[in-house]
RNA sequence: CGGGGAGUAGCUCAGCUUGGUAGAGCGCGGCGUUUGGGACGCCGAGGUCGCAGGUUCGAAUCCUGUCUCCCCGACCA
């Protein structure tokens, strides 16, 4: 009985929420801000997720996991084994307890799993094994957004999988395959439009890593796909196909240098200099994080309407990196800060300098004329035209190396399929499965006895799920100006039965009733909107809410034995249905 | 963390420039008329105007500080 509920519908939401299932799950009583990225679920919303949460146990546990619980308050100590408290900084949620005991709450769980295997598992014969749990997660972002997409706090499922070796039974592909698999099944059954994609997998090395991204213009990430091969990846780790270069061109003109003040971006430059970007060479310096490398810094060239890319930069360079954000060190380093040119490489073994293969162009693309580059002029507040590779880098140009070090773009080339463009399209992240490799087992000491009798670190997988996004995703992917539309599989309700009079004695009333028990029993969950209001008010609340199945008694239809029967998102009024062949029309069994 | 915006009734907002009795719509309670796509009339309850200082005879309004929230960007599973 929806009067026994806590639905509260609201015909207005927050003037600033945007995005759509921000609007609408409030709207439709599904959650309630309490603080900036911090719900309650409401019951609507909740019976939701706890649909969302059936699937993926059902599925996990067929996969072979088992799922715990672990706490999410965790001493701090856990998080400096592996150097992630420095690692995560203001992301993480953290405190003094009244002893003084540096705690926090967990925005996953790596350290906390990694510390009780080591405590318990002691030898190979107890691996492998993969854990896993649905519990609330906590990273105090930045900036939290529209609604359950960005949350400080949020409903995650983590597993972690543990075992000897790579490859065979047992060992992390064969993990990481059935997490993929069980990964489809939960987003499919789930009723979610998603792609796999090949995502960035960080600094840890040449593993695998796959995101899955619900497909929604309002999604934070950009995948990028190939139509013929099916490859498709994150933006951040797309590769683009082959590109020629070659440095040979004639200058355009004498080097010249421009005052141009206060122009330290891209777009100021460009307006002030009255250069189009795609003729200017943007110079991005990353800061070597290796205390051993000779190399301190790096230069990366890429053309000025493209974006650098730090993790091809990174897998180029061979070492850690970072974006360089000490003004103070890369002055002291040589660099003027906002007005660099790759002249400021010349002679420096501590710099390595990139070039994309689109800014290792000495030839315009008319293949007639030079191609003209403006750049930093490597002093403050001057920036030069006329840049020509060949003059101006002399013989520092054989130490040039040119490698795709950008973002790919819609109308690259396909990394897979020659002469193919790349598309584009946004989507949102609702699961991403990982290959750990021995990160945590090292950094921890997880170590059992193989059956050669020498103790070997356990190569570790985590594969999580943003629950509480996947709500949210899913009215992102599935609603229309009237409300939401659930898909079937994880709607709060199955049916919503509307009897428009609700008198205890009234017609209506009772066949709803009558109804709502038969569907009942049946296995369906049925809400019977009991509230006195008239019939539009209900139906726009009926829409609004998007349960699948709308059945209206009405006075209409019951004289001639008959209800409505509506899906939602289905045009017009619906079909009259005879009482005793709802049942039957809904496919279950008498 | 940089840029922008907002805090006034349960919700969405007006009022502030030019200081002088606290407003509207929705929602809520009562009564009546209504009853198949967010009805209507009448009556009513509900706010120390985010908080703290300051200026002033007098502050929602002007000044200072502070907290909170939202949007864009950067960053991030």
């Amino acid at each position: 009985m929806w009067s026994k509920s806590l639905i509260m519908t609201s015909k207005e939401a927050p003037a600033d929420a945007e995005a759509a299932s921000h609007r609408l799950l409030t709207r439709a009583g599904c959650i309630r801000r309490v603080a900036a990225g911090v719900y309650t679920y409401l019951p609507l919303g909740w019976r939701v997720l706890r649909r969302i949460q059936a699937i993926v146990r059902e599925e996990m546990n067929a996969a072979g996991a088992s799922e715990l619980l672990m706490p999410a308050l965790a001493p701090t100590e856990l998080l400096r084994e592996t150097g992630r408290a420095e690692a995560y900084g203001d992301l993480l949620f953290r405190f003094e307890d009244r002893h003084g005991r540096d705690s926090y709450l967990g925005p996953t769980h790596e350290e906390v799993i990694t510390d009780l295997m080591r405590a318990t598992i002691t030898s190979y014969r107890q691996l492998p094994l993969n854990l896993y749990q649905i519990q609330s997660k906590y990273r105090d972002e930045y900036r939290p957004r529209a609604g359950l997409l960005r949350g400080r706090e949020f409903i995650m499922k983590d597993a972690y999988s543990f075992s000897m070796t790579l490859e065979g039974p047992g060992g992390l592909n064969e993990m990481y395959d059935l997490m993929y698999q069980a990964y489809t099944n939960i987003f499919t059954r789930c009723g979610l439009d998603f792609s796999a994609v090949e995502a960035e997998a960080g600094p840890i090395g040449g593993s695998a890593s796959h995101e899955f991204m619900v497909n929604a213009p309002a999604g934070e990430d950009k995948i990028m796909s190939c139509p013929e091969s099916g490859y498709a990846a994150n933006v951040e780790k797309c590769e683009i196909g082959h590109r020629d270069h070659n440095f040979d061109g004639p200058p355009t003109g004498d080097l010249e240098e421009v005052h141009t003040p206060e122009c330290t971006t891209i777009e100021a430059v460009s307006k002030f200099m009255k250069v189009k970007p795609r003729n200017m060479l943007k110079n991005v310096v990353f800061q070597v994080q290796d205390e051993e490398s000779p190399v301190r810094w790096i230069v990366a060239v890429v053309r000025a309407d493209h974006d650098a890319n730090e993790g091809k930069v990174r897998d180029a360079a061979g070492v850690p990196i970072g974006i360089a954000e000490d003004g103070a060190a890369m002055k002291g380093a040589g660099f003027a800060v906002g007005y660099i040119s790759p002249r400021a490489t010349i002679g420096r073994s501590d710099i390595l300098l990139l070039v994309d293969p689109d800014a290792a162009q000495g030839m315009g693309p008319d293949g007639t004329k030079g191609m003209f580059w403006a750049t930093g002029a490597d002093k403050d507040e001057h920036h030069v035209k006329h840049f020509n590779w060949v003059r101006e880098m002399g013989d520092a140009l054989k130490d040039v190396r040119v490698v795709d070090i950008r973002n790919a773009e819609a109308g690259d080339p396909s990394p897979r399929v020659e002469g193919v463009a790349l598309e584009e399209r946004r989507g949102i992240e609702v699961g991403h499965i990982f290959k750990l490799g021995c990160k945590y087992s090292d950094a921890m000491g997880f170590r059992v006895l193989d059956e050669n009798q020498q103790q070997q670190s356990v190569i570790m997988g985590c594969y999580g799920i943003g629950v509480s996004r996947t709500m949210a995703a899913c009215v992102e992917m599935s609603h229309d100006d009237d409300g939401i539309i659930w898909p079937a599989a994880i709607a709060p309700y199955d049916v919503l039965i509307t009897p428009l009079k609700v008198e205890d004695d009234a017609e209506t009333m009772v066949v709803a009733r009558d109804l709502a028990t038969k569907l009942a029993l049946a296995g369906l969950d049925v809400l019977v909107d009991d509230r006195n209001e008239r019939p539009g008010f209900k139906f726009k609340d009926a829409d609004l809410i998007g349960i699948p199945v709308r059945i209206t008694v009405g006075d209409k239809g019951l004289a001639e034995g008959s209800v409505e029967l509506k899906r939602r998102g289905e045009e017009g009024k619906g079909s009259l249905v005879k009482v005793e062949e709802v049942g039957a029309v809904l496919g279950i069994q008498d």
